[in-house]
DNA sequence: GCCGTTTTCGGCCCGACTGTTTTCAGTCG
């Protein structure tokens, strides 16, 4: 069985949360911890890469002890150390870890005293009123367990960044009208574009903290408060989501903003920079030591300033992963990022000829006023049933209605494209003669989501070799939330589209998002362009465009590097070059590289 | 366990809130 990056990453956190119980040196379980992460966010598959006989990249945290670990774990599934833990404490223990409320030393009492090591035992203790005598519990302390392993029995997962926006864009404008208020901004990973949000950071800058907690409360949708001091609060919305509001005067703005918007892991690289420089970092400003004791503030305001102290430009949100952007920063070379008024045009787009909400000459308008110049109309292909897939005369009959439509349009020009399927055997759903008088073919897997990794990557390249292929759509398949991404072997995808001149796209619907962030890095490194496309059913959906910016702002993309910020006739000289071709193919075989 | 334009040893980010306790440990982000 393949180990996959998340299997080894998932080792060693199990790891880490096992050295915690035996209270192990928290530096030590620190080093496990960032090495999971790294591994998580790897972009290179670290099992291939061995058994290619390849050597590891020198990763950062990860020294000669954790990568003979990481070999072990890619050999065998396992490595010495987890298994001794693991026989060492009861299976599941680390599931109470998770329990907000309980760390290391409160499940090592109710382990010990009570013998309680799964979620159930610990809700019978809890129900009992087993807990509220041991030492350093108490009966609030037992009620809080008791509801929160009921919530985590019924776990909530992280919310998609739309729908974090529908929650937390009306309850910031309300916290806007608290006496005292100059700034409201959410921070957190919305900032930053994730993908999910986990909770809502917002941040208020105000000279009556007491004010904007007292708003905060009185916010209808607030369900139950968590926690509520004088500058910080938490609470849970009718929706369940968590939502956590802090305040600071507004000289501390920069410094705190930088704080709440994360990621944690920048966060802590940013500390150490300043601590090098003799600084102290902190939500409230960076700070010098001065004589007796006595602190002097030396940045703080803007985040402009924070940066400074540290000896670095600002660095915008989307990069703050502690994934390189440091180092970046120091060397003067960080991204230009791509912005959502540089593009100047959508490459896939429906209709109500098929799935779509709205007709052609509607979806032209829309697209005009969001800024457009150009809009591809890519229907599914016959395949696609549901949707009523275009067969070749209708796709013929629309690409003549879109030259008709055309000639009466300006300011906006609509490209005769289709989102034709890639079939299981990597054929694609509409003969060569169709698609050979169009402006663009967009490929993309609608079925058979659960070949192995060979079958698919398989399936996909003979696809990409076929004579008219322009951009390949959703490259992994994935719906956030609802459907794992389908296995391929990313790397040689992104390789056949730079050998063949074709374009992955960023699906910028917020349920995909797909190319992920962390492909988008890769597609730049291989000189692969990327095209941020709204995957339009209707009028609104160019809205969803600024998602799929952000995700692309994640991923590192300059506007350079994505396909549709190109003015239309650049942009067709693109398009023809991919839709003129021999099939490489039949030459070759069908034996990639 | 990692790491070094001060270091191969001795460091490793920092503050708010809660509950239980009486001056602070534990947890969280």
């Amino acid at each position: 069985m393949a180990v996959h990056n998340a299997d080894i990453a998932r080792v060693l956190e199990e790891i880490a949360d096992l050295l915690e119980l035996k209270e192990a040196n928290p530096f030590r379980i620190r080093a496990y911890r960032n090495a999971a992460r790294t591994v998580g966010d790897l972009r290179i598959d670290i099992a291939q890469t061995l058994a290619e006989g390849k050597p590891l990249p020198k990763l950062p945290g990860i020294g000669e002890d954790l990568t003979a670990k990481i070999r072990d774990i890619v050999a065998t599934g396992s490595t010495a150390l987890a298994d001794r833990l693991r026989k060492e404490m009861p299976p599941g223990i680390t599931d109470l870890l998770r329990v907000p409320g309980l760390g290391p030393k409160r499940v090592k009492h109710l382990w010990h005293d009570l013998g309680v090591h799964t979620l159930a035992e610990l809700q019978r203790a809890a129900l009992d009123g087993r807990i509220r005598g041991l030492a350093g519990f108490g009966e609030k302390t037992e009620a809080a367990i008791r509801e929160a392993v009921e919530r985590q029995l019924t776990k909530k997962q992280r919310v998609k960044l739309v729908v974090a926006a529908q929650y937390a864009e009306p309850l910031a404008a309300h916290l806007a009208g608290a006496k005292g208020v100059r700034d409201v901004v959410i921070a957190g990973s919305y900032r930053r574009m994730k993908e999910t949000v986990g909770d809502i950071d917002i941040l208020v800058t105000s000279s009556d903290p007491q004010a904007v907690m007292a708003r905060f409360e009185s916010y209808p949708e607030v369900r139950e408060t968590l926690a509520r001091g004088p500058t910080r609060a938490s609470a849970l919305l009718a929706s369940g989501l968590q939502v956590d509001v802090r305040v600071v005067p507004v000289e501390s703005f920069g410094a705190a903003l930088h704080y709440f918007t994360g990621s944690k892991a920048h966060n802590i690289a940013i500390r150490r920079l300043g601590q090098e420089r003799g600084l102290k970092v902190n939500e409230y400003g960076v700070f010098k030591a001065g004589r007796g004791g006595a602190e002097k503030r030396v940045a703080g305001e803007t985040e402009e300033s924070v940066f400074a102290a540290v000896g670095l430009p600002w660095i915008p949100p989307e990069l703050r992963e502690d994934a390189g952007e440091i180092e970046a920063a120091r060397r003067g070379a960080l991204p230009v990022l791509v912005r959502r008024e540089d593009l100047r045009g959508d490459l896939h787009a429906h209709t109500k000829a098929t799935d779509g909400k709205n007709t052609l000459a509607e979806m032209a308008a829309a697209a005009k006023a969001a800024g457009l110049e150009y809009l591809a109309i890519t229907e599914h292909s016959r395949r696609v049933t549901v949707a009523r897939g275009l067969d070749p005369q209708r796709l013929a009959k629309q690409a003549d209605e879109i030259d008709r439509l055309n000639a009466t349009l300006e300011g906006i020009t609509l490209l005769k494209g289709i989102e034709v399927d890639i079939l299981e055997d990597g054929t694609l759903d509409l003969p060569e003669a169709s698609l050979a008088g169009l402006d663009l073919v967009v490929g993309a897997v609608h079925s058979k989501f659960g070949l192995t990794r060979a079958q698919q990557t398989e399936r996909i390249l003979k696809a990409m070799d076929a004579p008219h292929f322009s951009i390949l759509a959703h490259p992994s398949g994935r719906l956030i939330g609802a459907r794992e991404p389908y296995d391929v072997d990313m790397l040689r995808i992104v390789r056949k589209a730079r050998a063949r001149g074709i374009a992955l796209e960023l699906n910028a619907h917020p349920e995909r998002l797909d190319l992920i962030d962390t492909y988008c890095r890769m597609a730049k490194e291989e000189g692969v362009l990327v095209a941020v496309s709204s995957d339009a059913h209707g009028v609104a959906d160019f809205e969803n465009l600024r998602f799929g910016v952000g995700q692309a702002r994640r991923g590192w993309l300059e506007a350079k590097d994505v396909l549709n910020t190109r003015p239309l006739a650049e942009l067709r000289r693109f398009l023809a070059a991919t839709m003129g071709r021999s099939a490489a193919g039949a030459r070759r075989s069908g034996r990639g590289r």
